[in-house]
DNA sequence: GTCTATAGAGTGATAGAC
DNA sequence: GTCTATCACTCTATAGAC
């Protein structure tokens, strides 16, 4: 990826982090890059290309994150104890771009839609066939697996909205905070 | 209020909530008011006039049903309880206008803006006195009772966004599992 | 209260020079 | 690769008739 790229990828992330998809032009965008908005399309084919570029980046990561963070572990609570943790930590790390990736789904054409949600289904499943083994183990309590996961996700996704860099809290301290919460539900 | 300001506010909550604020014109929401755009002007001063009009119904809204939903209630646990399912069943019943109000915070000026996060924080604080009272009389664990606050609204809050009318699980099936992950959370 | 018509500004995207 | 210029369109909002 050219230096210019990635330049473009990041303000774009900030701006549709700060004032949303829509509300971001591609004045803007170019303008935080300093150069003009048509140079724009030398490198991204449109405005939604640009916004699934994002989205599919932060995507094939989180899933690769998650793969390398829970590979190795024997015990099915500790795979969901490591899952939790990765997921909170990438959260909070790349919280802009995991922002845009959670809210500006209906910015993409039908078929990038698709794409992302597959993704974000598939990633999904990973964490409801943790539960589903912790519940067949007899490890975990017995709920709806779905709704749990839902419940879940959401929780850890949820920092990402709120999470200040340094301040009060540490991501080590939130990831911790929401794993023990989420354990003793579920356990 | 008469009928056509609230079939104005109907319709823009609807669109709001599929399209999102942005990406929803006037046009659109005059089309499906079957009268023209510039008719909506007589009722609503402007786009975001009406957008805040629903936020700072929806708020007053949630904040009068969770006071009626704790009131009388003695033990702090009691109160958690009921605080939760008022949320969860709040958020699934309104859902459409919840949606938006906890998504298009962007799209209001700065005054509407500050208005609607007053309300907010006002009714976060009340969930924070609860857990607060209850980790002090050595019901609830220690914890980051902020955290924990924002922890168990967005959890609370994101059944709005994946629930389904007439789907499997009722609103009262899903307002118990909520509670019953979390009381084990914090207990 | 609702209409038609339009102002005035901004948008995403393209053409073609350099 | 980046620029200037511009197209074709949409948007919110207003003026004024009825």
């Amino acid at each position: 990826m050219s230096e210019m790229k990635l330049t473009i990828k990041d303000a774009a992330t900030e701006l549709f982090y700060r004032k949303g998809y829509y509300a971001t032009s591609m004045s803007e965008i170019a303008k935080a890059c300093s150069i003009q908005k048509a140079s724009i399309y030398y490198h991204y084919e449109s405005k939604e290309a640009l916004l699934y570029y994002i989205m599919e980046n932060t995507m094939d990561d989180l899933v690769t994150y998650l793969s390398a963070s829970i590979q190795g572990l024997t015990s099915v609570e500790e795979k969901v104890r490591a899952a939790v943790k990765a997921h909170v930590v990438f959260h909070l790390n790349r919280q802009k771009e995991n922002f845009v990736a959670n809210t500006e789904l209906r910015g993409l054409s039908p078929e990038h839609y698709q794409d992302i949600v597959a993704k974000r289904d598939a990633y999904e499943r990973i964490f409801q066939a943790l539960l589903a083994q912790g519940r067949d183990e007899g490890v975990f309590d017995e709920g709806d697996v779905k709704i749990l996961s839902y419940a879940i996700l959401a929780l850890c996704t949820s920092g990402a909205f709120w999470f200040q860099q340094g301040g009060r809290l540490s991501v080590d301290d939130i990831a911790e905070i929401y794993e023990r919460f989420i354990l003793k539900g579920i356990t």
